[in-house]
DNA sequence: CAATTACTTAACACATTCGTTAAGTATATT
DNA sequence: AATATACTTAACGAATGTGTTAAGTAATTG
């Protein structure tokens, strides 16, 4: 689930068209003007995008032959800060766990002073 | 740059090497032992993580002859947290502008009352 | 309804990547 | 010096990914 976004990432041209994003709403061939490759490329790392729910998608301009994408600024924050936050989570625990251990060691040499004979 | 963590973090093999070493100091055996693929896969991967400066790598065990890994959590941090930041910062400029251009706007609309003919 | 606009999908070439096994390297140990 | 340990590097095959051009497709316009 979350994979789809860190493959999506994964791309430096993807990242650029999500930096140009950033900057708002854009068409489909506004974003492929902005690039030097060729517009199927483009919309192929676009469907990327969406599918990995980093981008939003809705028809739009004059008439609704055009199909504008927008950042999804909650799912880049709630996938990447979530991943990067658990980090911080299991060092708290690891640290808690150490803490635990260093007191039951330490009642141990209360009850004995040789407590592995 | 950075690029080397995007690509590093895109392989999920790669971030459930990430996820053992947050719950602290592991050798490349004892990674290797935890995944059901070979040593020397497990090995590549650690070497691209730490390219990416990921993780650190230090002689270690009783004999100099083990590798062991840590996990750089500030790095992770400062990187993907900086990358996450940066839209918000783009977004907070674009309403800006956006406030500007309104701004500009209204005033136009207080000097005429048809500004387009 | 034929043509136009704004895209997307298909087909294919080339490059990169992940895994495997076999061979190499560095640091003790005997 | 030979052997063992703990890895890494090399070589290679199968799968995946990015780009290109050509061929759709969906909605609007004349």
């Amino acid at each position: 689930m979350y994979d789809a976004v860190f493959t999506a990432i994964a791309e430096g041209r993807r990242r650029d068209i999500l930096k140009l994003l950033g900057k708002g709403e854009k068409s489909s061939g506004e974003i492929a003007a902005h690039f030097d490759v060729s517009w199927p490329a483009i919309s192929r790392h676009l469907r990327l995008l969406k599918e990995a729910k980093l981008v939003d998608e809705r028809r739009g301009g004059r008439d609704g032959r055009e199909r504008h994408y927008t950042l999804n600024r909650a799912r880049l924050r709630n996938v990447l800060g979530g991943w990067v936050a658990a980090f911080d989570a299991m060092w708290a625990e690891s640290l808690d766990n150490l803490k635990h251990e260093l007191e039951s060691t330490s009642r141990d040499k209360e009850r004995s002073h040789d407590p592995r004979r």
